[in-house]
DNA sequence: TGCATATCTGCAAAAACATGCAATCTTGAA
DNA sequence: TTCAAGATTGCATGTTTTTGCAGATATGCA
């Protein structure tokens, strides 16, 4: 396969795993710090088997990684380019929903993080 | 639909449409400039009705927009940004392939862009 | 008008995904 | 040991996507 399809398809198959609302908020979840899949299921308001399901997904593309403690598995991100390219698209859906383009974010943050209010 | 699930869903209705190699490349290909159907379905080896059904599909979501020249159908990109990402994710696999970061990357390409060679 | 080119639409068959639930496995603690 | 909690696995079922054509449209030109 010539090689500008083979990357093509790579990447469609990056853009396919995180093409579901429950694994987004997954990644965005774990963008910190590592969660057990309780946790997960609780804050997703998800069956504890489904955040296995997707996770074990993740985890087959290697964009998460599992380490156990006790009776628990804990998960984290082993890719933090691909939450960064989440939380730009939240972003990207955000500023499209005030109107506003992000650049105008951008700078809208930066005004309301300096000192002086 | 509590906000963040929203978010979430539309989020992945995008990713969903750029999740397919095909589509990707169409994208691509329109990045600097608007081609018809016809070229779009030769430069990247496909059946023209394909082409024209995957490009319904994107303007259908307003990723891309149709303007008319005689009975060429010229089509151009509405969101550059999300041109972006697909950028920043070919960048990406194609890290990963040589073994080198993003970082790593620009910086090389920077090496390489300077006058002294 | 009639023909060829460029593109779109519709539809059926195949493939890929998502979902719900029951069964199973593993570990810590009584 | 035995039990319960935390997770995973397997499978049947339902839903979406993708694909391959055939046929329909629209446009420019002889």
């Amino acid at each position: 396969m010539p090689n500008r399809e083979m990357v093509a398809k790579e990447l469609s198959d990056i853009f396919k795993l995180i093409a579901h609302p429950d694994r987004i908020r997954l990644i965005e979840e774990l963008r910190f710090e590592e969660k057990d899949v309780n946790s997960l299921a609780q804050i997703l308001n998800l069956p504890a088997p489904r955040v296995s399901q997707h996770l074990a997904l993740l985890r087959a593309s290697r964009l998460v990684e599992e380490r156990r403690d006790g009776r628990h598995h804990l998960y984290h991100l082993t890719q933090p380019e691909i939450a960064g390219w989440i939380i730009e698209g939240i972003d990207f859906i955000e500023g499209r929903h005030t109107g506003l383009t992000k650049t105008q974010i951008k700078s809208a943050r930066k005004h309301w993080s300096t000192a002086h209010h």
